[in-house]
DNA sequence: TCTGGGGTCCTAGGACCC
DNA sequence: TCTGGGGTCCTAGGACCC
C-alpha cells in the first residue's frame, strides 16, 4: 500500500482549498519540493526543484502553485491513522517507510485478494482522507510495480493485481527502468545508453550479466522482477546510526552560534538514542558551507569522538560534540549546514565498561529521565541544556493561531531568533496532535 | 538571498593474522 | 626474503531507498 503524494495529500484534508491546486510540500528551511500533487507534476514541477525557481517559474508568471512548509508532526500522524487501519483490515503488516506498508497476503484465493485488496483501499482512504493504492504480486519489487499502475490508471480504482505469468511479462514490459524499485538514477543512466529502457530490457540480460555490473543487489531485483519473493525487510530493533543535521535559515561564521547548533543537534541525537534504549560509542560532527555558492570559499570536515563508554545521555553526548566542534571549526568561512551522527550503538544493558572510568552516571540519568519526561508531557524542548541557547528551538515549528477555515496565513509566524533556525513560512498546524490547532468549522 | 534529512547495504582495497 | 593459501577487520566510497 502506498499514500498518493503524501505530505500534499494530508495538508488537503484539512485544508480544502488546497484541492484541485498545485501543491507542493517543501523540505525543511522551505528548500525544495518533496512532495507534489499531480496538478503541480502536471505543470513540470519536478522533485527536488528549489523553491525560488517555483517562485521564479511559476508564482511571478502569474501561474497559482501553493507551497507548505513541511510540518512532520502532522504527517507522522497521518501515517499512523493510516497504518492502524490498514493492520485492522488487513494484519499482518510491515511498515516501511511514513508512507508505504507491505501486506502478506499468504495463500488467498485470487477473489478474496481482489476483494481484500479493494477493502484496504476504501477503508484507509476513507477513515484518513488520504487516497492510496494497493499492489499485489508475488514479489515486492513487482507488487511496487502494481502500484504504480493502480496510481496511474483510473480503471483500477486503486487496486492492481500481478498474478498469472502473462501479466507479469506485460507489467515488467510496460514498466519503465527508472520506476523500477532497486535502479536508481545512476543505473539508469548507464543502462538507458545501452537501449535498456524497460524492466524487461533489464531481466533480457539474464543474471550473469547483471551481477556483474550490479553486484548481489541487482541480482535481487533480477529475481524479484523474475516473480520470486527474495528481498527480505529489515526487523532490527535498533538503529545502526542515528543523525541530525540541518541547514541554517542564513549562512554562520560566528562559532557561538555553531557551539548553540550543534548542542541542540546531540541533544537531539542523545533523545533518540534513549527512545530506543540504545547508547552510542561513537559521536561525528561535521561541518560545511553552501556548495551552491560559487562567490565563497569552500570547506567540508568532520571529527570523530569516543566515548570511554557507550553514552546516551544529553550531558555526555554535547561535551563531547562540542569538543569535536572545535576540532573542525575553522573561521573565515559561512557555513550553510552542520550535523551530528552517533555511530557504535549498542543495546543498554550490553554495555561494555570500562575499567578505568568512573562516570557519575547516577547524577546525568536523573537529569535525563527528568528533561525526557518534562519534554513529553509539556512539549519538546521545554527544559533544555543552558548551552542549547535561549530558544533551543532548531527543529522548532511556530504554529498559527487557531481560528476558522479560511486557507493559510503567514500572520501567526514568530521570526527566527537565531540566524541557524530553520525556515518555515507556510507551515499549517498541528491539526491532530494539539488541541489548540483543533480546526473550527462555521456552518 | 533562496537548493532537505535520515537511513541501509555492498564492494574493493589495505592492513593484518597464521 | 620469498613462496601459496586462507582468513578477519576496518574504512571509504558508491548506490540505493523514502
Amino acid at each position: 500500500m502506498d499514500c498518493n503524494n503524501f505530505f500534499v495529500s494530508c495538508e488537503r484534508v484539512f485544508d480544502p482549498s488546497l484541492e484541485g491546486r498545485p501543491v507542493v510540500v517543501l523540505s525543511n528551511n522551505d528548500g525544495c519540493a518533496v512532495s507534489r500533487s499531480q496538478e503541480a507534476k502536471a505543470l513540470g514541477i519536478k522533485m527536488g526543484m528549489p523553491a525560488f525557481k517555483i517562485e521564479e517559474e511559476f508564482l511571478r508568471n502569474g501561474v497559482d502553485v501553493a507551497m507548505c512548509s513541511s510540518n512532520y508532526t502532522l504527517y507522522g500522524d497521518m501515517s499512523r491513522r493510516a497504518m492502524d487501519i490498514l493492520r485492522d483490515v488487513a494484519g499482518n503488516v510491515d511498515v516501511y517507510s511514513i508512507d508505504e506498508a507491505f501486506v502478506d497476503f499468504g495463500s488467498m484465493a485470487p477473489e478474496d485478494v481482489v476483494s481484500l485488496g479493494s477493502e484496504i483501499v476504501s477503508r484507509v482512504t476513507k477513515g484518513t482522507g488520504i487516497p492510496v493504492s494497493v499492489g499485489c504480486a508475488h514479489s515486492k519489487t513487482l507488487a511496487k510495480a502494481a502500484t504504480r499502475f493502480a496510481k496511474k490508471f483510473k480503471g483500477y480504482r486503486g487496486f492492481c493485481l500481478i498474478d498469472s505469468e502473462e501479466q507479469r511479462r506485460k507489467a515488467i514490459s510496460l514498466l519503465p527502468l527508472e520506476d523500477v524499485w532497486g535502479i536508481g538514477y545512476r543505473s539508469v543512466k548507464k543502462f538507458s545508453a545501452m537501449g535498456i529502457l524497460t524492466a524487461a530490457d533489464f531481466v533480457e540480460k539474464g543474471p550473469y550479466w547483471i551481477k556483474q555490473r550490479m553486484g548481489v543487489c541487482g541480482l535481487r531485483t533480477y529475481e524479484e522482477l523474475m516473480g520470486r519473493d527474495v528481498i527480505r525487510l529489515d526487523h532490527r530493533q535498533l538503529k545502526q546510526t542515528i543523525t541530525t543535521s540541518r541547514s541554517f535559515g542564513e549562512l554562520v561564521s560566528d562559532i557561538g552560534q555553531l557551539k548553540t547548533a550543534v548542542s541542540n543537534f546531540a541533544s537531539s541525537c542523545a533523545r533518540k538514542l534513549r527512545a530506543q534504549n540504545s547508547s552510542a560509542l561513537y559521536a561525528t560532527v561535521f561541518l560545511m558551507t553552501s556548495f551552491f555558492r560559487e562567490d565563497l570559499p569552500q570547506y567540508y570536515n568532520r571529527a570523530v569522538v569516543e566515548f570511554p563508554e557507550a553514552e546516551d545521555s544529553s550531558i555526555g553526548l554535547v561535551e563531547g560534540c562540542l569538543e569535536a566542534l572545535e576540532k573542525v571549526y575553522r573561521p573565515g568561512y559561512a557555513y550553510k549546514k552542520a550535523g551530528v551522527t552517533v555511530s557504535g550503538i549498542v543495546p543498554d544493558g550490553h554495555i561494555q565498561q570500562n575499567l578505568y572510568y568512573q562516570p557519575d552516571y547516577e547524577r546525568n540519568r536523573k537529569i535525563d529521565l527528568l528533561m525526557d519526561e518534562v519534554n513529553r508531557r509539556y512539549g519538546r524542548s521545554t527544559l533544555h541544556l543552558a548551552v542549547q541557547g535561549e530558544s533551543a528551538v532548531f527543529n522548532r515549528r511556530v504554529r498559527k493561531p487557531a481560528g476558522v477555515l479560511q486557507g493559510k496565513t503567514s500572520s501567526g509566524i514568530a521570526e527566527r531568533k537565531e540566524k541557524w533556525e530553520m525556515r518555515c513560512e507556510h507551515l499549517s498546524r498541528n491539526y491532530t496532535t494539539d488541541l489548540n490547532d483543533v480546526i473550527t468549522v462555521c456552518c
